[in-house]
DNA sequence: CGCCAGTTTCGACATATGTCTATGTTGACG
DNA sequence: CGTCAACATAGACATATGTCGAAACTGGCG
């Protein structure tokens, strides 16, 4: 029960760099080696961050949204109070997941792609021979 | 201080299914649209089981390992104590990340490579135009 | 049978986490 | 400037989680 649609000004990102190999390194793949427990660190706190149902379903509407992004007031149904969302969509981004920007009175927050493909890369299986 | 390595049984397995589709579907990619509570709930499970430092690094040992399993002893060099390593274990393996079994001492985990290639799917990007 | 190495289970504990209500903060609009 | 809507922060609380040491379990071996 919100839905406010005024930001036509929304450019459509692409949402993957042009490359497809200029993301974040951050480590290998999983089924590469045993990772060193500074690799682990930082790479769990990405699996973490998306370990929580909620803070999946928001990250999911963020990133399925329309143009990369969405405003909380569009996101917000998801069975908890506001408060708790705006403590995830923090998680969120402390995690490097997401970025928010104001716009009037709206916040809006967008996937970071690298990350995203970053953590598919993780989960890259080995060639099949 | 362990390696073992008398199993001269392992047989080399595939790791990928040899469709490269005949996968579980679970939920479609976090991109595609906003996942339902009951897909939140599920795929969450597998995000937060890597989302603990120690189980990541559990987890990328047994997968990096020849013949995609590994014996508990062999993997256990992870910092903490071997009960922890046991737990971690046990988590994995209720997320479905991993089986074991049983040969004469030791105890063989291994890799479901169906839900690494699921979990791949959910991070798939929209393709690029 | 008895011991021993490998692994799991148990119980306890400190800390992290998710949730809420109440309250702040920020910007738009009369 | 006052009020309202959109979000964020603060504080409190119950529960989940990671860790350990101790003890149980399992199978090989002498």
């Amino acid at each position: 029960m919100c839905q406010h649609r005024r930001m036509s000004t929304a450019k459509v990102l692409p949402l993957i760099e042009s490359g497809g190999q200029g993301v974040a390194p951050c480590c290998p793949p999983l089924t590469e080696r045993t990772l060193t427990a500074e690799e682990a660190m930082t790479a769990s706190r990405m699996f973490r961050a998306l370990g929580d149902p909620v803070r999946l379903r928001l990250f999911s509407a963020v990133a399925s949204h329309e143009g990369g992004e969405a405003c909380v007031c569009d996101i917000s149904d998801v069975g908890v109070s506001q408060p708790t969302v705006s403590h995830h969509l923090k998680k969120l981004k402390e995690a490097g997941l997401l970025t928010s920007e104001r716009r009037g009175t709206w916040v809006y927050y967008r996937v970071e792609p690298s990350v995203l493909t970053a953590m598919g890369q993780l989960l890259t299986l080995p060639a099949a021979a």
